[in-house]
DNA sequence: GAAGATACATAACAAACGTTTGGTACGCGA
DNA sequence: TCGCGTACCAAACGTTTGTTATGTATCTTC
């Protein structure tokens, strides 16, 4: 076995692992050696590149926020409210992969409900969320597809709330909330907005 | 200080406690020991009542389903669209025993997601509360209050997916969603619904 | 090819966990 | 008043937790 691998990259190895384990079990089911178990290697693998669980929680979930940023969007076709159709569509658990993402995120509440820097971090995650959709509503503002009396941080927090509902019912209820029903229940929303 | 006490209302009364732990601290802060300091005994008084942590937690549950149930209701002021907008504010985290509601609510979530027999009861749980939204939205359809062609069974899961996700963010965000926000974002939703 | 840093595994550690046990204090029927 | 069952505390049990210590290969550098 080497040495000289590349250090960061085996650092997001391992987060990787704590990402899906955390997919798997939830917050209660994270510890050292279920992840270390789960990349089929030692607990000193995992203190050997982060000095603390809570260290390696933390680097976990920015990892997290860069996968979740950077992730294949669905295309928005067209400004305004097509816009903002795209964004929430980004955020349901339509696919495997989205749907372990969607189980961290809705794992980590209960986390960051217990911890002032999660909760922190949560609160960021949450204005970072909502900064996306913003954009969105303005332009359907500016291109009269929403009432022009609508206050534009409402109707985000309104989108925002509606989105992450979804989610949560969708992931614990996907035979009821399929992503064809997902997309539907989306774009009925999106249509309840415009008029 | 022994004996011929109520069993059932001590129960309740470790329930309590359970419930306030919750949400204080979340579900990876509770523990026994945790539990029987916040209510000044010992965890041989828990052990007493409950045969195992897991039946702790589901009594505790199960006791805090009926609180939530049989709460002093904001009174629906007509049928339809404006019962929709009391259920929905029932749900919203106005007042401090509320926030404590929902914080164990969406701790809850971490827990379920980690265990079958959780996610299962979660599930029943979501069901009940669709149930609770969706009388009112057929009462809005007959009303004539809600576009003739709309789907219920897809408006009572998109007024839901709102609440929780704006619950969430009240959660997370007190600040930026307090009570007075709340309210006027459950009504600028039911607006919406209504044309 | 010797020296030293790196990359791990293995094993031990104290602390905290859920659970079990043993004991004591009290109420109640006899 | 005796005896028994309930209510509870205090302590200990074995397990699991995060963390630390020690050991051993492997690579890099000279």
């Amino acid at each position: 076995m080497p040495a000289r691998g590349d250090h960061d990259a085996r650092r997001r190895d391992v987060s990787q692992a704590v990402w899906e384990v955390l997919a798997a079990h939830g917050f209660g089911g994270l510890t050292l050696r279920a992840v270390a178990a789960h990349m089929g290697a030692s607990t000193g693998l995992l203190t050997h590149y982060f000095p603390s669980k809570k260290a390696l929680v933390r680097h976990a979930l920015e990892v997290a926020q860069e996968h979740t940023q950077g992730r294949d969007r669905f295309p928005a076709e067209g400004e305004g409210l097509p816009g903002l159709r795209a964004a929430l569509l980004d955020v349901m658990p339509l696919t495997p992969e989205a749907v372990a993402m969607s189980r961290v995120w809705v794992s980590f509440w209960d986390a960051a409900l217990g911890d002032d820097e999660l909760a922190a971090a949560e609160l960021r995650r949450y204005e970072r969320w909502r900064g996306m959709l913003r954009p969105h509503v303005e332009a359907a503002l500016r291109l009269g597809q929403l009432p022009a009396d609508a206050d534009p941080e409402d109707v985000v927090a309104t989108a925002a709330g509606f989105g992450h509902g979804l989610v949560v019912q969708a992931l614990f209820d996907p035979a009821r909330f399929p992503p064809r029903r997902q997309a539907a229940l989306v774009d009925g929303f999106v249509a309840l907005l415009g008029r």
